[in-house]
RNA sequence: GCCGGUGUGGCUCAGAGGUAGAGCAGCGCACUCGUAAUGCGCAGGUCAACAGUUCGAAUCUGUUCACCGGCUCCA
């Protein structure tokens, strides 16, 4: 047998081989937990009977990373089936940043139990504990498992001949693999929080206890995560929210913010940007009702597909609906007239607030709420327009995204969901033509099956939070079946009735979440263009404070939004306080400046930049990134 | 909606059957200050709401509401 591994090469007398064994041989053993062979990543103590290219893995490696992670999860159950005798078991993966278990425990587990847990953990992976794989033949398994309803069911679903078991101590669980060959390689790990989480992920499922834990190949890593994630809980939307006077959430209004002077100065500034994008992109705004006749809905299919996310209402005796999305007000707008071929593209946009009924458990500051604006346009298109439409709006996207705000984004492709309406030829062509765009202009995105829009499908835009959650925000629906419910039509160059396809399109998606995401981006500290207070205005002393107002005045005619700091406190505390709320600019003035008509600035990050003449300060906020200037 | 946790002055938190406390913020007074917290004083709470147990409940029990972490669901 021969086995390479770069320039190295081995050859063994005999026809089988442990991985291990030809590692050591290799004196590549040091760290591996596990071996990659041809390929494929495997157990250490895996025989091969073939020749082929060997490499170790080790914990400092993507996979080998997953395989510590995985294997916690594997120690992390034992721990617990010693705790919590004749407990049954999930699922419990490596994932993005650590692992889970799901379980179905003897006793009530709870935050404060995960100590105790950790412990045993330790207990078991400090003695040492072999890992072993035994493959079984489906129904070995099936009575290797009998009592276990969950690994049952998973079995059954399996549809090779033989499974694989991995057994460490009292522990044995269904499992693919690779495992480290000894729980003692196990060192870094953390148990992190407890949930719910329903069986296979299905709400008519039992729920079982989720145990979320992470591991690292050291302990260095270990503790800088949990510092980042520490530091990333600073940069929450909420606690900023509060701190920085943005907005604030009553238990009144569950799901419906309240936006303060701070936090409007934001939005509107955001909503002055995108107005101006969307004039020099061809489109035109119009404003629709937010409560309309429910039979327009029923019309549209969001009776059919969408009534439990929705609001009703009722005037005069006679029912209404709050609308929870914009489409069918555009429409009613767009056939107000008969529209030719040469109107189109027609790009309706429209700042439109929807009312949506979200599912208590599910609200979250401004990510996920009842009530929110979405920064939505209709486009109504030939046919042939699709793919130039679609790739101009993918072009504002990512001016938006990538140009002003530097966001790391992901891109997914949403198809056909089980509640929807249309043909399957419809759906087909539409995802078709949505995947040839996403193509076209090469970009990256993944699938979600079954998540589209229930009248077409979508491209959808993600952006992450400060701890790494995603959030949808911006979405492209291509849309065939409302044109032709509402009879919305065009004349063709033929004279001839057509009907358009219509185009459902948002960049920001909601406001209220695309601030919330800015917020966390920016940790609070918005680039000058955007700030609530753009600058802070510091007199050292109470014999300022008519120069102060003076330049305040003066800010104000150059729309700048500033505030002046007339308290009688010490420079530094005021300083201090305009630095907390991340002020872009703070103009210091004492005896020299009010002398020389000067302003001292601070700029937040730079510090003291000195005295300059008023112009000398114009010019310099001149200079700063501004998309709306 | 489901599982688990939490709810005490504007904010951050202490108090765990005997009738509510700190720091910060606020207000008043003094200080008039040169680049990240001046000092002193004052005021502020039906302890989320409702019901119950008890001589007595912020504290124990139940219900409801909201929030936090997940699950499910979605911008």
């Amino acid at each position: 047998m021969k086995f390479t591994h770069e320039e190295k090469s081995y050859s063994f007398d005999g026809n089988s081989i442990s991985l291990i064994e030809a590692l050591k041989a290799l004196s590549l053993d040091k760290k591996a937990i596990a071996a990659k062979f041809n390929g494929e990543v495997l157990d250490l103590n895996r025989t091969v009977t073939n020749d082929g290219e060997i490499s170790p893995v080790t914990p400092d490696t993507p996979e080998g990373l997953e395989i510590i992670r995985h294997s916690t999860a594997h120690l992390m159950a034992q721990a617990v089936l010693r705790l919590y005798p004749g407990s049954h078991f999930g699922v419990g993966p490596a994932i993005k940043d650590g692992f889970y278990y799901d379980i179905d425990a003897t006793g009530n587990i709870t935050e404060d139990d995960l100590p105790k847990i950790e412990a045993e953990m330790r207990k078991i992976a400090g003695k040492g504990e072999p890992v072993t794989r035994e493959d079984m033949a489906k129904p070995d398994a099936l009575k290797f498992f009998a009592d276990d309803p969950y690994k049952t069911e998973l079995i059954n679903d399996i549809d090779a001949p033989t499974v694989s078991v991995y057994k460490q101590g009292e522990y044995a669980d269904l499992c693919r693999g690779p495992h480290v060959p000894d729980a003692k390689a196990l060192h870094n790990f953390k148990l992190l929080s407890v949930a719910g989480a329903y069986w296979r992920g299905d709400e008519h499922n039992k729920m079982l206890t989720r145990i979320y834990g992470t591991a690292f190949a050291t302990p260095d890593e270990l503790k800088e995560y949990i510092r980042r994630m520490e530091e990333a809980k600073l940069r929450d939307h909420r606690k900023l929210g509060k701190d920085l006077d943005l907005f604030s959430l009553h238990e009144e209004g569950p799901g419906f913010p309240f936006f303060h002077p701070k936090g409007m100065a934001v939005m509107n500034t955001l909503i002055d940007f995108w107005r101006r994008e969307h004039v020099k992109r061809g489109y035109t705004e119009i404003k629709t009702p937010q409560i309309l006749d429910r039979e327009l809905w029923i019309r549209s299919g969001h009776w059919d597909h969408y009534r439990e996310n929705m609001y009703f209402t009722e005037i005069d005796e006679k029912p209404y609906a709050i609308k929870p999305m914009n489409c069918p007000g555009s429409i009613l707008v767009y056939k107000t007239q008969l529209r030719s071929y040469r109107d189109l593209p027609m790009r309706l946009a429209e700042l439109g607030c929807v009312h949506r009924h979200e599912r208590s458990g599910v609200l979250h500051g401004l990510m996920r709420v009842r009530c929110f604006t979405q920064d939505d346009a209709h486009t109504y298109i030939t046919p042939e327009q699709i793919r130039d439409e679609v790739m101009r709006i993918m072009e504002l996207d990512k001016y938006v995204y990538t140009d002003v705000f530097g966001f790391k984004y992901t891109v997914e492709l949403s198809t056909r969901p089980e509640d929807s309406m249309g043909t399957d030829e419809q759906w087909n062509e539409a995802e078709s033509a949505l995947r040839r765009a996403l193509e076209e202009t090469g970009t990256p995105y993944t699938i979600n099956p079954g998540d589209g829009a229930f009248y077409g499908p979508k491209i959808d835009f993600h952006l992450e939070d400060c701890i790494g959650r995603t959030w949808q925000c911006g979405t492209i629906q291509l849309d065939f079946q409302m044109p032709g419910r509402f009879d919305v039509t065009y004349i063709g160059e033929d004279g001839a009735e057509h009907t358009p396809v219509m185009l459902h399109r948002v960049v920001f998606g909601s406001v209220e979440r695309f601030m919330g995401i800015l917020i966390e981006h920016y940790a609070g500290a918005f680039p000058y263009w955007l700030a609530p207070v753009q600058v802070k205005i510091v007199p050292i002393a109470d014999t300022h404070a008519d120069y102060a107002r003076e330049l305040h005045d003066t800010f104000m005619n150059w729309g700048i939004r500033s505030e002046v700091d007339y308290r009688s406190e010490k420079l530094g505390r005021k300083i201090r306080d305009a630095q907390i709320q991340k002020v872009p600019y703070m103009i210091v003035i004492g005896d020299k400046e009010k002398e020389a008509k000067t302003v001292g600035v601070r700029e937040r990050s730079k510090g003291d930049l000195g005295s300059m003449s008023l112009e000398a300060f114009k010019e310099l906020l001149s200079k700063e990134f501004n998309p709306i200037k």
